[in-house]
DNA sequence: AACATTGTCAACCGCTTTGCA
DNA sequence: ATGCAAAGCGGTTGACAATGT
């Protein structure tokens, strides 16, 4: 028996996506939004698996994502919360705007473990690798999430969502941020000041950064009012500029333009 | 210039989690 | 409480690009 699959294999594409596929996508979660990914391909007249428009959409196609590098802080940031969430990618992409999991996942694999282990960091645990391994990568990136060190296992294996609040505190976390009994100096000092990210790891809150953008609810912003007729001639407009806008990056233009163009399609849609 | 090697990242696969009847 | 479907997640793969020889 088993599961069934995702989807009916057969007459499913599969490879990179075309730009007219990009299209048909946009379009449909613009009229639609993201919702019902198994039922979605065949009403935005696709022939893709469900979850392919869904990984396709929230990790190139949606408009609050940042292209590019990570910058150094958010570099910094990766680090430090990896420390203490471990491989659990989508949260920490959850404190990082416009990033994907896929997307740190990626240059977690790429950059990171590289300089860690230039350093002399183990990237599973972040303790100081023995000097012997300091040159060989096998001994740690070879790990896999079942091989941790003792730190791993009593921290970062175990979900803080799992951890009861009252065992949770801002005491428990500094604790887990010693090495040996010494303070680990701290990669993102900031984050441990940020007392609303704290919460939120412990899983008091909600995600203390942007909100997704599946919502479509963006902060108002003065510019907003400024224009409120449709920005766009047709969907067909709207789905090439987000297509544009991909290539650069929707920061490139600031997050308040974004507002602007999204609401006023909103408002179109709602008339 | 041609080939080999290495790096990057989009996309896939399969397992787990979540939500609902 | 249980079973099923859908969504989410993390590991892995493979195509392409960049770099080295």
């Amino acid at each position: 028996m088993g599961r069934q699959p995702c989807c009916d294999k057969l007459g499913v594409k599969k490879g990179p996506w075309t730009a007219e596929e990009d299209k048909k996508l946009i379009k449909f979660i613009l009229t639609n939004g993201p919702c019902c990914w198994r039922a979605l391909p065949k009403l935005a007249g696709l022939r893709r698996c469900g979850k392919s428009c869904r990984l396709r959409w929230t990790n190139y196609l949606r408009p609050d994502l940042k292209r590019g590098l990570l910058t150094e802080s958010e570099e910094q940031l990766v680090i430090d919360l990896h420390a203490r969430l471990g491989n659990r990618w989508s949260k920490i992409a959850s404190n990082l705007p416009g990033r994907t999991d896929n997307e740190i996942k990626n240059h977690w694999n790429t950059h990171i473990k590289k300089k860690l282990l230039k350093k002399g960091i183990d990237p599973v645990t972040h303790e100081p690798l023995p000097k012997e391994t300091h040159t060989s990568e096998t001994s740690s990136t070879s790990s896999s999430p079942n091989e941790r060190s003792p730190r791993f296992e009593n921290n970062c294996s175990q979900p803080f969502e799992g951890t009861s609040k009252e065992d949770s505190s801002v005491a428990q976390i500094e604790i887990n941020l010693t090495v040996n009994d010494k303070p680990r100096p701290l990669m993102s000092q900031s984050l441990c000041d940020d007392e609303k990210l704290l919460s939120y790891l412990l899983g008091d809150n909600e995600p203390p950064l942007l909100d997704s953008i599946s919502d479509w609810e963006l902060p108002n912003n003065e510019n907003k009012s400024k224009n409120s007729t449709s920005v766009f001639a047709s969907w067909d407009d709207c789905a090439t500029w987000l297509m544009d806008c991909k290539d650069f990056g929707v920061n490139d233009f600031g997050l308040d333009f974004l507002n602007e163009v999204e609401m006023s399609v909103m408002d179109n849609k709602r008339v």
